[in-house]
DNA sequence: TTGCTCCTCACGTCACGTGAGGTGGC
DNA sequence: TTGCTCCTCACGTCACGTGAGGTGGC
């Protein structure tokens, strides 16, 4: 018989797997963001199995697109419920994807805008003041587009 | 002879153009980040220009990629140093530039994350749990890539 | 006068970060 | 015993947000 390996984590470990510092491990679970984590008998220490990681790497992608841990925590809960709340599921995921669409579009804009100062910079350091109003009155109308609901 | 038009925004224009809130406009004010802005002479409300309007547009777009206010502050500052600064503020633009392009790609895996779990959500949705199985180990291959610095 | 926007100042808040002081396992 | 990581609890911090109470212009 082959029993499965359920490889632990430390705290340590779970941190650096995630990304997230192990303060954030903590204060999500203290909140309820995360289910508790179990602990070792004698130590206290916080154990986290394969499962664990898994929800972290979703909650930390979660928070990376700025979603508040009041959101995190109801996306979290419903994890549970099974193909009852998968509908409810697809649906709070059809919303972040809309949300992180959004923020690729942004950083396009952003990237594009950023491109312009190095240009505008670099007809002023060559002494191009022509070039560089140019460049800012595009830098403008770029700055338009911008300047929709950001965060 | 054509006098330049030099239009002139309350507070609250200013936010709408920016997408900053006036609480913000006044904070990032107060803190230095931008210069001081004139002031009506009898009202004492804020005036805002041309210059400010688009000194705001590149604060906001510093701000909304995460960077500190202390950054910000120091990206500013270089501004009125003219030709001189040119090789600071490039060189600035060009570590903006690589924080920009390290944030599109995170997005870019974020989204095939977020993807994959919709999937997975219609596997379950469906009943058909050999598929969900199937989807999940994809979605820890991936979440591997993502466990880097977030934010 | 009545709304309207704006003002300042102080305190609240959200999402953590940072010690202080203490404990278990090699 | 000595480091090492971990623990809790409390307080700090960063970037604002939110009133309270007051004032100027149509």
């Amino acid at each position: 018989v082959t029993t499965t390996r359920q490889r632990s984590y430390t705290i340590k470990e779970a941190a650096t797997l995630t990304g997230l510092p192990a303060s954030t491990l903590r204060y999500y679970e203290s909140i309820g963001v995360i289910a508790p984590v179990s602990r070792g008998a004698s130590s206290g220490h916080r154990v986290y199995d394969e499962a664990d990681l898994e929800q972290l790497m979703w909650v930390a992608c979660l928070a990376a697109t700025g979603m508040s841990v009041a959101d995190m925590r109801r996306y979290v809960a419903n994890r549970d419920l099974g193909a009852a709340a998968a509908p409810d599921q697809i649906a709070l995921l059809a919303a972040q994807q809309e949300r992180l669409r959004h923020e690729a579009e942004q950083i396009v804009l952003r990237q594009r805008y950023v491109a312009l100062k190095i240009d505008y910079w670099g007809a002023v350091r060559d002494g191009d003041p022509q070039r560089a109003e140019q460049i800012a009155a595009e830098a403008a109308t770029l700055a338009d587009a911008l300047k929709q609901t950001p965060r």
